[in-house]
DNA sequence: ACATTAATTGTGT
DNA sequence: ACACAATTAATGT
């Protein structure tokens, strides 16, 4: 745990505070498609990604849900950190993408780092625009983009995720996650084969 | 090997 | 959005 904490963070935190991390931190590895949390649980720590890709689904009232971002390999979710500081119940479900590896650090830990390490803070501000950053992304595409180019943005996205041109993921699961409907994102993608971007197999997706 | 069923995808209104 | 057809995968006999 602690080579591979150098390794991703090494040049970002003192030597103290990484043995700290591997101290309290508890690391995690999930397979394919694992629910790390739902909405309502009860937030136990921030989650240090060390490899792979988490989803993070917000889902309203009636059970509609909405992808908002990937959680990548040193990234970490602030977001979320900030948002639950006082209210403890989680707004949001994350669900991995591929086998992950993380380390979950306690709450009460990074009160006491933010005090202590300049190092933590600063990378709990930028970890912070980051996800800001990208949050602002999927809001402007929400907002300004049709529903073909964002499920392009979510192809290319997928893919650049995955690392593979072949996308296993079905027009419903599609649906779900851009908040839209099965038949919409057939015609769509259909379109989107039509005009030679993309492949269309059974349980698959050729980016080309 | 065959029949049955469920899941996924395609199309017209 | 809804209904239905067509195609493919999964399962049991």
């Amino acid at each position: 745990m602690i080579l591979e904490l150098k390794q991703l963070f090494g040049a970002i935190f003192e030597e103290e505070l990484i043995h700290e991390i591997a101290k309290v931190g508890t690391l995690r590895e999930v397979p394919e498609d694992y629910m790390l949390i739902d909405i309502g649980e009860q937030i136990k720590g921030i989650p240090l990604m060390i490899s792979g890709a988490i989803k993070i689904y917000r889902e309203n009232a009636n059970g509609d849900e909405l992808l908002l971002y990937y959680l990548e390999e040193g990234d970490s979710c602030t977001l979320t950190y900030t948002l639950e500081m006082n209210a403890s119940k989680s707004k949001i479900r994350a669900i991995s993408e591929l086998p992950s590896k993380l380390i979950m650090i306690p709450l009460k830990q990074m009160k006491v780092w933010e005090q202590q390490y300049p190092s933590w803070r600063n990378f709990l501000f930028r970890s912070y625009q980051i996800r800001m950053d990208e949050l602002i992304e999927t809001l402007d595409s929400l907002a300004f983009d049709g529903l073909e180019k964002r499920l392009m943005n979510y192809l290319t996205e997928k893919k650049r995720v995955n690392g593979k041109d072949e996308l296993q993921i079905t027009h419903q699961n599609i649906a779900l996650e851009l908040h839209s409907s099965r038949v919409v994102i057939s015609r769509l993608l259909k379109k989107l084969e039509l005009s030679g971007k993309i492949q269309l197999r059974r349980n698959e997706i050729l980016m080309v």
